[in-house]
DNA sequence: TTGATATTAGAGTATTTACTCTAAGTTTGT
DNA sequence: ACAAACTTAGAGTAAATACTCTAATATCAA
């Protein structure tokens, strides 16, 4: 049951790896038992389709941001829990970027995927808006009574938080090879500044 | 000649038709051909790859962004341009919105097209950073001293516009089929949002 | 008209791709 | 020990894909 376990994850990180290179169109199964450095009937033992190490990958990247979303349960949240959230998040984005830069074309390619995935997104998204509307209520930020607005910064973040890896990618977000960390910190500062105006107006400034 | 123009046009109308409703990677030469009504060889006479009729694709793409993005040469700008170009550009955006919503992807398959269209969309850039320090320094916007800050700015309202088609695609915009118009009116909504902290004080108000 | 060039059709091909099958090892439970 | 279940290799295949070639037709310039 070892052995499994470690070819089943050797397929999924060499998939994982090519897929990042050189996205999923031009990466084959073939591709991928090779890299793995194992037959192809191996493979489709482990995984009877393309789409099942793609679906595979989802589920792995899902896994991993639920964890790294989870909230403290044994305090309240603060606004540094939130940066760091971000930061986590950032980093598993970057381990699957394949996935987000081919995001819809891979929903359009698999719908049963779609389904399943927007279902729990939208999820998340529930969760994220109420989480800024507990801070707007607790005085972490400032309140924000009017509910379109709350949505729309809802969406605000969570649009960069899913492109900005893609962003990045092509091209704008920066010039050097992107290996670098700045990456990271621009996309947090952008984060923040859609958040800044929503801070709560501070004492000590005049 | 004329011929010759509309079989081209017509290659690249249905080209853009099924890679928008199935994604470039599902959408053989051999789909388009029959999509056009023409022979195989007729339209590898006319583009000798697949890879030139996406490329054909960008340039069209690019030419209209770029004329719908032209400003008055008669009058200086003003808030109300701004908008009108966003609105137009979701346009655009929304017709060649497989090349958006897979352009990392493209990019990496060709690395030739990806030099050119960096090389264009970082003038693209720049000269939006330009508009916004006009609409700065003129009172259109309040002032903006800080460069990093209407850098952000700039970087922000470019990922809002180059990727919100996509974030609708992906399910979390929007929960209807999308052919609706609320789209394009949230779409504006958030980059309304974005900007709005750099309105000027308005003086009738209290 | 005539000859050159542009356009079209459609049969054909080399390669690749996703996937199957069979048979041989390897673990595991009892 | 031994059989059942699990895991692996690798040859093989049907279909699809991007692209070529040849030859027929249309257009145009002189």
């Amino acid at each position: 049951m070892k052995r499994t376990e470690s070819t089943r994850q050797r397929i999924l990180d060499s998939a994982l790896q090519l897929f990042n290179a050189s996205g999923t169109a031009s990466v084959s199964t073939n591709h991928v038992a090779a890299e793995a450095g194992l037959s192809v009937g191996n493979l489709y033992y482990h995984y009877k389709s393309k789409q099942q190490i793609i679906r595979a990958l989802f589920d792995q990247n899902e896994a991993e941001v639920l964890s790294a979303l989870a909230p403290p349960s044994d305090r309240p949240l603060n606004i540094d829990d939130l940066e760091l959230m971000m930061k986590a998040n950032f980093q598993i984005l970057w381990k699957y970027r394949f996935l987000y830069r081919e995001l819809v074309a891979l929903l359009i390619e698999d719908p049963e995927l779609a389904t399943s995935f927007r279902d729990l997104r939208h999820r998340g998204f529930s969760n994220f808006e109420r989480l800024l509307q507990f801070f707007a209520a607790s005085g972490v930020l400032r309140p924000i009574e009017d509910p379109e607005e709350l949505s729309r910064l809802t969406h605000l973040c969570w649009l960069i938080s899913e492109f900005y890896i893609s962003y990045v990618e092509s091209g704008l977000g920066l010039l050097q090879t992107v290996e670098g960390e700045g990456w990271q910190e621009k996309g947090l500062a952008l984060l923040r500044h859609v958040i800044e105006p929503y801070l709560p107006p501070d004492p000590e400034s005049p």
